[in-house]
DNA sequence: GACGTATTCCATAGAATCATGGAATAAGAG
DNA sequence: CTCTTATTCCATGATTCTATGGAATACGTC
């Protein structure tokens, strides 16, 4: 009876290595941060990861037989989305973990530019205030799927051709899906060639949604999750 | 230019995975959930986790090489602890998206005789107010490491000759190191079966630190974190 | 019902992980 | 300096993971 109950106790770590192991690839973490941003099919999710059709199915199914996705048909393609809230904020902790852990990880932040906290809590006062232009540089898809309250929604790879509709004269600040993302960075860089006043914000979507000023006690309010388009016009 | 900036990006999801991997076996699990209850040797570790003694050493060298644990030597043997409190509640969140996702948790949950969060509730509010004898039933190095504030310490092994050390007429609630340990519920079946009015608190020791009641906003109070002893007496 | 598209299934080969047991190392005791 | 103890190192075979490409399946269109 005793051993009985050990034994279940013991069991309990596979479940919890079930889920280690769905983490334990760098494709599948990619992938998984990617959906992050919202529903999207097998096609669109391995070219936007760079990796091989088949291989991304299969790292796809590996994630859903771990229970941190779900998918559903539509036609002719398979949407895969995060199975829960939760494991959107789990992979959060995962990253926060790594930063403070990890030492390699401080490298990429400086060539990433990661802001100083103080840095981001005025950008972040400044958005709020309405005093700068907020640029969503995510493909349109994703910001359909959420993003943060007055944000316009310029596309990275569109933005060159699309630059007369940002207000001249006024700081713009732009962000993308997160503090690993270079495409803010890339976005500010284009704005400043050509003579905008740019900077970028080191939190994306839905990170922000999540991230607790110090000295605040409640989540940002206000972060816009638009209804979650499941439906995907044709094409 | 942009192209370094994607690598780089790329490249984090590399180092996220070093920690997934290390989370993706059920010992690793096993060895890092004991050295959430204090710094514990190898010999300890292997003995406690059921594993052979070469196989533990491997073990923790990858916890080691992913930062999760730390070692250092003390005389002859080398003291394994976790490298960080994050590691800890991280170990948490992971447990607890396992619960959310994972429907095969249930029934752990069922066996182990998980209280609904009320019971919970009532049981931790009993024990503050000092209406029950609360019993830590962990071996006693691991109450040295930490335990709960006005615990009595009788390992569970050494229970049924020291049951004269325990209050006669008052209400007995065990504890030991969390909800998938075994421990407190088989203390509370020997208690039972020899008289006493006896039920065990799911939550343990380092867990109801953390742990935030439903419409409370702070961790409780008052858990004494009595010095982790990292000086181990020669036997 | 034939065709094109999106995805999964399957077989294969190469790489990584795992448990085991024997040898090497380091520290203290006599 | 020898002996014991605690741990790590190393080599081995068994198992599992991973990427790849071709075949099969499911759905929608014509």
């Amino acid at each position: 009876m005793d051993n009985d109950l050990r034994a279940l106790a013991l069991a309990h770590y596979s479940n919890l290595a079930r889920i280690g192991r769905a983490l334990a690839n760098p494709i599948r973490l990619r992938l998984l941060d990617l959906l992050r941003q919202g529903p999207r099919s097998v096609e669109t999710l391995a070219e936007a990861a760079g990796v091989a059709l088949t291989n991304t199915s299969q790292h796809l199914q590996q994630l859903r037989a771990a229970r941190l996705v779900e998918s559903h048909k539509e036609g002719q393609r398979v949407i895969y989305r995060l199975a829960d809230e939760s494991v959107s904020a789990f992979f959060a902790a995962l990253r926060g973990l790594a930063e403070v852990r990890l030492p390699e990880m401080d490298r990429l932040r400086g060539a990433l530019k990661t802001l100083a906290d103080d840095e981001r809590e005025e950008l972040l006062a400044r958005i709020e205030a309405d005093e700068v232009t907020l640029l969503d540089v995510r493909p349109s898809e994703e910001f359909q799927s959420g993003h943060l309250p007055g944000a316009l929604c310029i596309p990275l790879n569109e933005l060159r051709r699309r630059l007369a509709e940002i207000p001249k004269g006024r700081e713009v600040v732009a962000y993308c899906r997160g503090p690993y993302c270079p495409m803010a960075l890339e976005a500010v860089n284009l704005l400043a060639s050509v003579g905008f006043q740019a900077r970028h914000l080191d939190l994306g979507f839905p990170d922000v949604a999540a991230y607790r000023p110090r000295g605040r006690k409640a989540p940002r309010p206000g972060v816009s999750a638009t209804s979650v388009s499941r439906r995907r016009k044709a094409k």
